[in-house]
DNA sequence: ACTCAGGTATCCT
DNA sequence: AGGATACCTGAG
């Protein structure tokens, strides 16, 4: 068990942040979060004391980097102009949000299959998903399926995922990662163009999806995924241009305030 | 029953 | 280049 004071984290907000989707809330102060093949579990005990449910080890070598928090978030929003209420508004309410560093995999596969689904979809497919061909981690919890896993499914297999017509992009960017004609470890040293790119040269992968998978596992934190909510927010607050420039350099954290505000508040 | 979901590929002009 | 359209399936 480790404790640890932190500022700008609330389990709440990040579990509906939507970058995950296998992190839920048992009760306010009780997260359960499955990813990198392992489950942790977080209480909160107010007033910025967390318990992470988890060796030292784990936590510094998985956690500590996974939920950002070598990072300072309380300065972000310095930046937004005071005339901006919605914006300074969206900040205050998502104040707690961390840009998580998750699995290339399985960040790349969901939001694959988030594409045209709305949440309660995308986490119903995931863990049909989990539950055909991840490995048990413990007592009915399954890991994210590793490529070689997705790969030898049949297309039956996964369709039965609920997948649709998203079935062939799936098993498309399973056999890249598979048989090495898209190396997600290598692909770290790419700068942010290269990445962007190599991403979207996936079938089944645009800019949105590559946005997301650059920015929720590689961290390129000034990564700006725009998607229905995200265009929502500029045509209803912006007149339809964001000033995007302001924020050049973590345009991807002022995207999460916007999104989660957008869609959980007001 | 019916719309719409954290989009993308493909086919137009 | 940029716009229109089809696409699986389940949640509300």
């Amino acid at each position: 068990m480790i404790k640890k004071e932190l500022n700008n984290f609330s389990l709440q907000q990040i579990a509906d942040s939507g970058q995950c989707f296998r992190m839920k809330m048992t009760d306010p102060s009780h997260a359960v979060v499955i990813a990198h093949d392992r489950i942790l579990e977080i209480h909160d005990n107010q007033s910025g004391s967390f318990e992470f449910d988890c060796s030292e080890k784990d936590f510094n070598e998985i956690w500590s980097d996974y939920f950002d928090l070598g990072t300072d978030y309380s300065s972000f929003a310095d930046v937004i102009p005071p005339s901006d209420r919605f914006l300074n508004a969206a900040a205050e309410y998502g104040s707690g949000i961390r840009i998580l560093k998750q699995d290339p995999f399985e960040t790349l596969i969901t939001f694959i299959i988030s594409q045209r689904k709305n949440i309660p979809a995308i986490k119903s497919s995931v863990e049909k998903l989990c539950l055909l061909c991840g490995c048990e981690i413990e007592n009915g919890i399954y890991a994210f399926p590793d490529p070689k896993a997705i790969a030898a499914l049949s297309d039956e297999d996964l369709k039965r995922c609920s997948l649709g017509y998203r079935t062939g992009y799936v098993r498309s960017a399973a056999n890249a990662v598979y048989h090495g004609d898209f190396n997600l470890s290598t692909a770290y040293s790419l700068d942010d163009a290269e990445l962007f790119d190599a991403l979207c040269s996936l079938h089944g992968v645009g800019k949105k999806v590559a946005n997301c998978v650059m920015l929720f596992a590689y961290h390129r934190i000034d990564s700006f995924p725009v998607d229905v909510w995200i265009q929502r927010v500029i045509d209803e607050q912006y007149n339809g241009s964001f000033p995007l420039d302001l924020y050049t350099g973590f345009a991807g954290v002022i995207q999460q305030y916007m999104f989660f505000y957008g869609r959980t508040g007001k």
